[in-house]
DNA sequence: TTTGATAACTTGTTATGACATTATCAGTTC
DNA sequence: GAACTGATAATGTCATAACAAGTTATCAAA
């Protein structure tokens, strides 16, 4: 069996903006990605080669492989060479991009709020320390908030940030997400490391959100990283497993 | 504060094979890491300029780019347009491969093997058909595990197959794991949807993993695709939290 | 019929060149 | 002294070109 191959509608790729801030690979990818959630593409079915591409559009080999770069690393086309680029089955799920809970639940159209339970500054423990990169004993922010979702308790956050945000306020925090602060503070995180594991509820934590005592919880360990390099935020999260829970796609390099 | 910028060692770059069939940017990549990794290129430190380092190495700047991009993705380094590319803070964490945890438990020096519970073909129903993409009432090899490292029971593995693979046998993923298997057979896996939750076990479970009863675990549902994009593997795993979590490396893009 | 070589097609790698965009810093001007 | 200005340096984007390597289909020869 022959793979069919589906040229993409050539109307898809009309109004390129040449001279717009958005790159141009930038732009043909979104263009892809839509064909292929639209159902103009679909699963299973062949791209037109690279080159062609880049004839029929007018733009150059590299900047078509970039642009399909892109929606494989997202886990929607796989390459073969001497085969073609062809579109992944299954149904589409959103990349786990780099957002804070905060963030996923607007996204997810929800209604998010924060009740800030403590914010204190302490000098930093050995794990701390190590995780954010500073001396043990340096003095850190330790932020402990429940986060709801339209009322309804989601998860337990606690954070640490170091010494550059000790004047951070509860009243920030009230209406904003962490990373919406730091943002704002113009910080901008660009690597993060997560473990995420599981276990019981504490009795508090059973309190504090609302469920059974003994519960299974999921948990996040995380380390965030500036634009530099720096480490920015140290947290450890707990979430209700039946309202919440991690979608990660992994691509073969 | 001006970030002191390390030349990398000259030396670091002898040997390249230019006829091998390692790519270029590749090797490039895997000298830089084991610098980072060995200290030689210490936290925040700022790298050579991309073109400098072309330069130097005789080699041309987008495969110079493409090394460092590899980095990048991997969470080592971070690069910003006007300053220059530094190597992230923090102990590094190798980023979660596309693995099975048979080869997990493999290369953290572990001994990974296998209880084979039910090995059976049964008809899809319509959640596996919809994440496998067949048609609901297929025949699906349905086969349920026990992984164990060195001898203790790590987790309970639940798979589907679609029919290309109802031949699979017992004694194979007696002594294999089931991505081995499918290699075996020229499967290539290149994508994974993967959501990761919480749960209490049930009892039989908690039976199988040695746990105490209604003990937190950690669950996995994944969908696996090949090379085609085809899907080949649905499954639904539960780990003990005490002795397996998910490691995620994001970067924002 | 089967096997082997060959050609066509497709992605992978690398080189070279140019210009755009952004951040830093020193100098100048008000 | 503060604010603006320009030079400088770095990564980001895009084009053109060539060759390498893997896959498939075709066709001829055994």
């Amino acid at each position: 069996m022959t793979q069919k191959e589906h040229s993409l509608p050539a109307d898809l790729f009309m109004d390129l903006e040449r001279s717009g801030p958005m790159p141009l690979y930038f732009q043909i990818a979104q263009r892809i990605e839509r064909a292929i959630l639209g159902g103009d593409l679909p699963a299973g079915s062949r791209l037109e080669n690279e080159v062609a591409l880049g004839e029929r559009l007018g733009l150059s080999r590299p900047t078509i492989r970039r642009a399909i770069q892109e929606l494989v690393d997202k886990g929607l086309l796989v390459r073969r060479r001497g085969i073609g680029t062809q579109v992944v089955h299954g149904q589409v799920t959103r990349r786990v991009e780099l957002t804070s809970l905060f963030d996923d639940l607007v996204g997810g159209g929800q209604k998010p709020s924060t009740r800030v339970l403590t914010l204190d500054v302490v000098p930093a423990d050995a794990n701390v320390a190590e995780k954010l990169a500073v001396a043990e004993g340096d003095p850190t922010l330790h932020v402990r908030r429940v986060r709801l979702a339209d009322d309804v308790p989601v998860a337990v956050l606690e954070n640490w940030l170091p010494a550059d945000f000790l004047d951070v306020s509860s009243d920030e925090l009230k209406d904003h997400g962490l990373y919406q602060v730091l943002r704002g503070r113009g910080v901008t995180i660009r690597v993060a490391k997560q473990r995420i594991g599981a276990r019981k509820a504490t009795v508090e934590e059973a309190v504090l959100l609302e469920i059974d005592r003994g519960s299974a919880l999921l948990t996040m360990d995380r380390t965030a990283y500036d634009n530099s390099g720096r480490a920015v935020e140290f947290g450890h999260h707990c979430y209700r497993p039946d309202l919440y829970s991690f979608e990660v796609t992994l691509v073969d390099k």
